[in-house]
DNA sequence: GAATAAAATGCAATCGTTTGCAAATTTTTT
DNA sequence: AAAAAATTTGCAAACGATTGCATTTTATTC
């Protein structure tokens, strides 16, 4: 097999050497600085890429003081097994990936588990990356506010409507909330499950626009309705199989959190031959990729998240700058397919 | 807003000062040499603690011209839309993620849209990262084999049959095609769709099984029933409408390269009431999570990622130290469900 | 208690870029 | 053609940690 690592490792110093210029012109020259003539940079980039020459990172960032990479966090609950393999964290990551890239930023990712304690210390004072990015305020924004107060750039996914002394972007989980039951209410429905966990914030907003929803719609609201359980299609299936073993089929509609609960759910309700949308009509949230794929498609609330990577990066790059940054709400908008209605 | 941001950046040179110590001796104690007094390596360690003292990486890099950072490449196929959407490269990414947590390296997403096009030279000789794991050997291995030429440490997930200069990891692509379609064609089957991309090795490789299994069971082929599709579901839902549309429903079985192309089939199927697995039965690949959670759940191939993430990370440092490496076939079961079967 | 061995610490060079400022070169002006 | 201005280039000092080797301190031996 042919390498091709040259002889001895090319430095900056070397390829300046080989043009016959000084380190600090060939440094400029490559950076496309003005101060170096045309001709000089024009000279000195195809050298460098004639021989495969790349700017060494660690020694430009210790000198810069910059990364140029940004640390995404997903922020897992600790004793959940939501982990990574819901569809949803992982296209804010593919979307994050794009929109940083976009500017010029590479994306290191870590998981709530895996970071250490301090993300300040861990990732920023340690010249790992320039800011941090957070996805999902956990029940406990502990560790956020921790790694907030020193100060360091900041942005967390999560619900907008929260009061923090960080930019959070997130979906409207009020008007989620209310529209996905209100569609319920308008189709029929009368006794409405809020199947999720209502410790986080965005699920407590969806759950303030749930409850409204039935106020208006002059429908009492039960607070056996309300089921609190971990946000997995498991614990979904788990909780309806049980629910109807224990109640009947003692409600026509159900509101939840996430797709992959909805999904657990309506594998449960298929189960037991309960019709959808006739019997009970179900809507989700998050509109992955394989909600409409699913028998019947599934009615969910879908939030931009492709939008949302970008103002997130605005957000954080903002504050490179020191410029005034703030929370940010997401286009959020009802998907009505065919698991809460019949026809077109 | 409280800052904690200390007056000026502690350098370890500043922490050394405090404790009464040279540099050396810091940074010695910070990393547990034995050469220092466990008394004060105590003592600065905890000194460390309460200053909130972390080392500067990219010191450290340059240095120690050592990163502990790898780079994950999702190559994508580029005219496709496989993207980023795809639950099993995301599930991947997660293990990887865990696995080289667990070595104490840390991950840097990249996909090949983004990435230059010279993998060595942006990532490895730059110091950006030691290694590079590549997911999906595409429909060309010419960035791979490029990369690979240079002599950097490089790790793939695809086919592990294929004969390559770098260690290709991968679940048994033959084996796993022959056992889906032995499966389909014990259930009864005699005209079995093989629905992918045959241009990818992987493919290729469970075609070859495909066509095996109906060799083993004397069954014919027809090549008409070799249908070459992208990896996506919209693909594949398109595909299996057009095909009933013109020719009826010609078939009785389908093995599909990817869950989520086998969850588009399912779909166009079940729009045309067709019934699953009495008419057709079907088999995904993969096993995301969303297999068993179908209607009917979906019989799949499951290659154990865990193992493969382990594996993966083993071979890439592997090559750090110069050791022998070598390709590696994971676990690769079938995994029975209803879309293929009726009782359990 | 002196000589020797072992343990603990410190010196100083190095990793490869970037950048403020000074120096050299070229162009313009008179 | 000399002086002034504008354009290009180079010098050298950082950036902050690591590590081979020398040096100091402590423990051991006779």
């Amino acid at each position: 097999m042919v390498t091709l690592v040259s002889e001895t490792k090319l430095t900056l110093a070397k390829l300046a050497d080989i043009a016959g210029v000084s380190t600090s012109t060939a440094s400029r020259a490559l950076k496309d600085n003005p101060l170096i003539k045309q001709e000089t940079r024009n000279r000195i980039q195809a050298l460098a890429k004639e021989h495969n020459f790349s700017i060494n990172a660690a020694a430009s960032r210790l000198r810069t003081q910059k990364t140029h990479v940004i640390a995404v966090i997903l922020n897992l609950i600790d004793n959940t097994e939501q982990s990574t393999t819901d569809p949803f964290l992982l296209k804010l990551v593919g979307e994050l990936n794009q929109a940083l890239n976009a500017k010029g930023y590479e994306l290191l990712l870590s998981n709530s588990f895996m970071a250490s304690d301090d993300w300040a210390n861990y990732f920023i004072r340690s010249q790992r990356a320039d800011g941090i990015i957070v996805i999902g305020q956990g029940k406990s924004t502990a560790k956020i506010d921790r790694a907030a107060q020193s100060g360091i750039p900041i942005v967390v996914w999560g619900d907008a409507k929260t009061d923090a002394p960080y930019p959070i972007i997130g979906g409207d989980n009020y008007l989620g909330g209310y529209t996905a039951t209100q569609h319920l209410l308008s189709h029929g429905a009368k006794r409405i499950l809020f199947l999720g966990d209502s410790e986080h914030a965005e699920m407590q907003e969806r759950h303030k626009g749930y409850s409204q929803a039935h106020r208006d719609a002059n429908v009492p609201i039960d607070t056996q309705c309300t089921c609190a359980i971990d946000i997995t299609s498991k614990a979904a299936y788990q909780y309806i199989n049980e629910r109807i073993k224990a109640n009947g089929l003692d409600f026509d509609g159900i509101v939840c959190v996430s797709d992959m609960v909805a999904l657990g759910a309506l594998k449960a309700l298929k189960e037991r031959y309960v019709g959808i949308p006739s019997d009970v009509g179900i809507v989700g949230y998050d509109d992955i990729s394989l909600a409409e794929l699913m028998h019947p498609s599934l009615t969910t609330v879908r939030q931009n998240t492709q939008q949302a990577a970008i103002e997130m990066v605005t957000q954080l790059l903002n504050q490179f700058e020191n410029k005034p940054t703030e929370s940010q709400v997401v286009e959020t908008t009802l998907i009505a397919r065919r698991s809460t209605q019949h026809s077109d």
